[in-house]
DNA sequence: ACGAGTTAGATTGTGCACAACTTAGTTGTC
DNA sequence: GACAACTAAGTTGTGCACAATCTAACTCGT
């Protein structure tokens, strides 16, 4: 009798209500900080994703040797998007003159993404916006952190799908 | 001399690394989640925005009395998305027959959505799926819980800009 | 009752995501 | 060294997201 109600059964099943959805959560909570960054980005003249792409390369350009450029599939890899999803990205990108796009010498299937200057002219820009948001942001900092690193042992059991 | 290297400046700060990035955790981890629940909505026959469409409508269904429909606003509202995203993604429910869509007839302006049969068909194989992925996920319940009220502190924190 | 202002959806255009497929280059085996 | 198997990008098609704009319907003040 607790579980039915004059509306038929399992209508008193709140197991499905949106809010107590984790998946709609993240979904809606992803749209709101993309749309935080929105101001930024705008004054960039690039997209999100085209951040987190450059994102990568300024982490790259800073760590790697200059003789190891990055590959699309190791930008694929980092950022768990696709080929279908980073060529027509990374085109538009470079004819905004902030990445360059040539095949490998070694290997012609690998296409080798490189920062230009205009490129890596948006990183102080993006760095200083970013230390101000979180600024104003009235959420401490460890809090964010720990949000961080839950959300990272979601993802990792997310994607090792234990038995199915 | 700690904040510089060979490289040049700021190559050494590493507070815009990707794996430092809230937003990226929340945008991958958001779509990890989604596939998560592909195959599920393949057998439906939906995708998960429409997914979460129906969420709002069979809550909507069991709760509400059956003289006050929802407004494709009130769709809106709950799922914080717009009539630019909701109306096609709508229209390719109907034809789908999962719901079913007419003016209002007190207000004309609104559009009355409503579940058919066949969309309220759908619960019960969502619900039954969603609670074994539960179970097979190495993940214990009250994390989950956690996680999701964080998001939605953090969620409402972004949507009130504080002074900006 | 009538026009300014508002509201609800729909429309248009751009840029992701991603599945499915294609093409071209590389590797391993014999 | 030829050829099957594999790999990296690119291509195609669908469906979101969302900004910007449009249109029709409603509200309200006078």
């Amino acid at each position: 009798m607790s579980q039915t109600s004059a509306h038929g059964p399992d209508s008193g099943d709140t197991t499905l209500n949106l809010d107590r959805q984790l998946c709609f959560a993240l979904y809606a909570t992803s749209r709101a900080m993309t749309k935080a960054y929105q101001p930024m980005l705008r004054t960039l003249g690039i997209t999100y994703p085209q951040y987190l792409v450059l994102l990568v390369l300024w982490q790259w350009d800073s760590e790697q040797r200059d003789c190891d450029l990055c590959s699309v599939s190791a930008l694929g890899e980092q950022l768990m998007l696709d080929s279908g999803t980073l060529t027509p990205l990374l085109k538009r990108m470079e004819q905004q003159g902030h990445v360059s796009r040539r095949r490998g010498i070694l290997d012609e299937r690998v296409t080798l993404v490189q920062l230009t200057d205009s490129g890596r002219s948006l990183r102080a820009r993006a760095s200083s916006w970013r230390s101000s948001a979180l600024e104003s942001l009235a959420v401490p900092q460890h809090r964010l952190a720990d949000l961080r690193k839950e959300l990272w042992f979601l993802l990792d059991h997310l994607q090792s799908p234990p038995s199915k």
